[in-house]
DNA sequence: CAGTATGTAGACAGATCGGTATCCTTTTCA
DNA sequence: TGAAAAGGATACCGATCTGTCTACATACTG
């Protein structure tokens, strides 16, 4: 194997850990021992623990906005359509089992403090979430883009944030209530993350409209 | 000291360090320091440290409900006006200095396993939330109440997250809880953090209108 | 006053943490 | 093909983690 493939299996691995569980309660010899790499090949690719984060971060971001963008545009052509599918995009995600919610906003919850790199590599996934979405509801012809997308940025954080919270667990149902239904396990999981992405997108509709109708801005 | 204080005193204190640094970072040793209890008296309330942050997160619950709703009901007297209120005390909120998010969406991101009391308490929060704001919707005569709560609960939970994420770190606190009742500081940081609220009112504000338009409801 | 419950202070256990160093094998590449 | 770099496995370090336990002080209460 080479170089450079362990450590992005170091980092993917690290991704997926620190997603689902957390970051401090993920430790080092975890990883490790998930990725199949001994202790000395991490530690010469990254300084510290605090490094590794940043760097998954920072491949997380750049993977995710890719996909993500590439969906919504796969998905409508014309700008307005395709701010709407942002929230369609968000409901596949949602619906996914490995969906812990925002890895940047689980990230702040655990490193709150000054102004650390991790902490602006949150900051700066937002704002270029924030920047696409501007810049759809430019090409969209809405009169102020920015107050715009501010708002349907809220939005879509929280869907994230409320599918992440109010969303059943996945695996299985071991609920007090038995659920008669044979379905396959984590659909109702999944139908029920998906409501706040339809509620964001149905809200989303509203906004966009009535920007638009306002006044078509420059295209 | 009588008994119960005590316990009040370590919940404080726990909800204290766990808001700003999380649950994981925070040990039991350091809640000790800080709220000058022994060990002994710790685990003779508590059965371990997930049944401490389980009683923490519910007394934060008791008290953060009752403050916020207070304080919107200070703020306007209709329910349409309270509806906006909601994000004028967001806006304290979030510039308070001792602002670091929603307790209860940083303990789902450490602890998103499962089906957790702590996870359970979370979503029974935000539950609850809605509920309130559910009921602001109905008093105001929206004709489809739950969607509309459910719209705004979004907004809302966005502006937290987005106030949390994107909003500058301040220096140090060392404060009691209170939450939103500290002024303003009026840095630029509070600005950051308060146009969140602000961006979420003005969408609010064309939400709510739309669904008061579409015709009143029941009263 | 006596008895009991509750408190503090802190040693201690056993596990795990992040991080370093050692010993040896495998891979890379001139 | 042979030197150098990288990796694997693991022992080890000091610190810290949750949780238990002992020894002694204090406060309520009958």
């Amino acid at each position: 194997m080479r170089h450079s493939q362990r450590r992005e299996q170091l980092l993917d691995t690290a991704i997926t850990l620190f997603a689902r569980h957390g970051y401090h309660a993920v430790g080092i010899d975890t990883i490790l021992k998930c990725a199949g790499v001994s202790k000395k090949t991490l530690y010469r690719h990254f300084r510290s623990k605090d490094e590794l984060i940043l760097a998954a971060l920072r491949k997380y971001d750049g993977r995710f906005r890719n996909a993500f963008m590439r969906q919504v545009e796969a998905r409508a052509a014309e700008p307005r359509g395709r701010l709407l599918a942002v929230f369609d995009v968000a409901a596949d995600w949602f619906e996914a089992d490995n969906f812990y919610g925002c890895m940047f906003v689980n990230a702040v919850g655990e490193y709150a403090e000054a102004e650390t790199p991790i902490r602006r590599a949150c900051r700066d996934f937002k704002a270029e979430m924030r920047r696409y979405i501007e810049d759809l509801c430019r090409q969209a012809g809405a009169p102020e883009p920015a107050a715009l997308a501010a708002e349907l940025a809220l939005l879509l954080e929280g869907a994230i944030v409320t599918a992440q919270v109010s969303g059943q667990v996945s695996g299985r149902v071991s609920g007090p209530v038995a659920h008669a239904e044979s379905g396959a396990s984590g659909s109702r999981v999944a139908e029920s993350r998906g409501r706040a992405a339809e509620t964001a997108k149905s809200a989303a509709k509203v906004l966009i409209d009535q920007a638009l109708a306002a006044g078509p801005g420059r295209p």
